[in-house]
DNA sequence: TCCGTGACGCGAT
DNA sequence: CATCGCGCCACGG
């Protein structure tokens, strides 16, 4: 299930590392489903949530919530820039985005 | 079955 | 820059 999948893809992200909403969307294999990757965090427990933010490192969590997922990050290693993750340095590199719904029948 | 919700994204203003 | 509006879509009531 998309959400199954989702959840794994937050799970690759590294310490020190974040990702987007839509990049982890993508990464799963379902371009422009960033809302779904809000489902699954709302949902999933044991997931590194603090390590999704917003587009252009932005933390979109109100709050002290999101106050909590600045101090987690920057334990982390996490640097901001004005207010938002520093992408640049920051955003973390999925592979080859897996392809949805499709298995391939043999893999080279 | 229909409808509102949500830790979104992006182009327009 | 900061905001706004609209598109996006699985879920639960």
């Amino acid at each position: 299930m998309m959400l199954a999948i989702i959840r794994d893809t937050i799970r690759k992200i590294p310490k020190g590392k974040v990702s987007s909403y839509g990049e982890v969307a993508r990464a799963a294999g379902f371009p422009g489903r960033a809302r779904q990757v809000v489902w699954a965090l709302r949902n999933a427990r044991g997931l590194p949530w603090h390590r999704v933010v917003g587009a252009g490192g932005k933390i979109m969590l109100p709050g002290e919530n999101g106050l909590e997922q600045r101090m987690r990050l920057e334990t982390e290693g996490v640097a901001f820039r004005a207010g938002r993750v520093w992408m640049e340095k920051h955003q973390h590199e999925f592979g080859p985005a897996r392809r949805t719904a499709k298995k391939r029948a043999v893999k080279r």
